[in-house]
DNA sequence: GGCCGTCGGTTCGAATTTGAACTACATGTC
DNA sequence: GACATGTAGTTCAAATTCGAACCGACGGCC
């Protein structure tokens, strides 16, 4: 292993930048849904899957994927969830094993009330704090550093070798 | 209040990478540390922090707002260390109340140990990934974010009022 | 000098998260 | 068809997190 390039002034304003945007964002919307709905982030996010799904259900393995959460983390908020009536759970017809979690109507209204709310603070503490060209730059290079790390290896191009 | 101004596709695609990218991010080197060095990333920090200080010490509420985590987790983390011998405490000398977190020869041994694995990672999922301009934007843009979000209401300008 | 509101840290209980079993089923191979 | 291997989801214990309650000490003020 070569000698540790150390990350220069520059990068380590990317990088605290990063890290301290990121704990605050998440915290400070963590924060609004809980006092706004009585939901945490993982079950809002649930909530928006279901909702845009067709018949409002979807299998528990393709939500944990798309809330980026471990399989038994996903069980539990599911129940979570249950407990309040705004989800069911039913047996997957063509897999036996499957189960499908199903947005109830008390849960469709739960999250149409808290929407407006959510997204509301998704711009106050992100969106709107960023110009044009920021919020390009931001999706196309935070798009770039997700998918490289995604599981399935979807790495795509290295880049070009060092010069 | 007014109508909700949904996100539009772009808006959705920045906020939907903002959030895959933080989730992987820092899941990935959570677990590049815990399999690395034994040390969980909030662990990682204080050593860094405490490594920089003169004399390896620092208050832990001045810790704590490093680190964006409550006092009670800031007491948890540093109880951990000092069970593993990185880090004692002894309180301080100008203020009765005050503790002071202060850096082991074994601690600032482990630090050094860890970090260039750690910086590597850093690189190989964030850093490296962007381009000159990206990292410059997004130095910028998340760091508005972040400050934005300080409690001690460091909010700045808002911006100029909508047309 | 004594009082009052605030600060610095810890402790406590409740909620959440994770990885490692574990069960039950699906799938591919021969 | 039977078997080996992998998959879907849950359960479990352990670790971590948070906020609220708490205690002792500080500081300003009368």
């Amino acid at each position: 292993m070569a000698e540790t390039r150390w990350l220069d002034e520059h990068e380590m304003a990317a990088w605290q930048g990063f890290l301290e945007a990121t704990s605050r964002v998440s915290r400070h919307l963590e924060q609004q849904l809980k006092d706004d709905a009585g939901l945490s982030h993982p079950q809002y996010e649930i909530l928006v899957r279901l909702a845009a799904a067709p018949d409002g259900e979807v299998r528990m393995t393709e939500l944990a994927e798309g809330l980026f959460t471990s399989k038994s983390g996903l069980t539990y908020q599911v129940g979570q969830l249950e407990k309040r009536g705004l989800v069911t759970r039913r047996s997957c017809p063509t897999d036996v094993r499957g189960v499908l979690a199903v947005l109830t109507p008390t849960g469709r209204r739960t999250l149409r009330e808290a929407a407006p709310g959510h997204v509301a603070a998704v711009r106050a503490s992100l969106i709107d704090v960023l110009d044009e060209e920021e919020l390009t730059v931001l999706a196309r290079a935070l798009g770039r550093v997700g998918s490289r790390l995604r599981p399935d290896g979807a790495a795509g191009p290295v880049g070009p070798p060092a010069p």
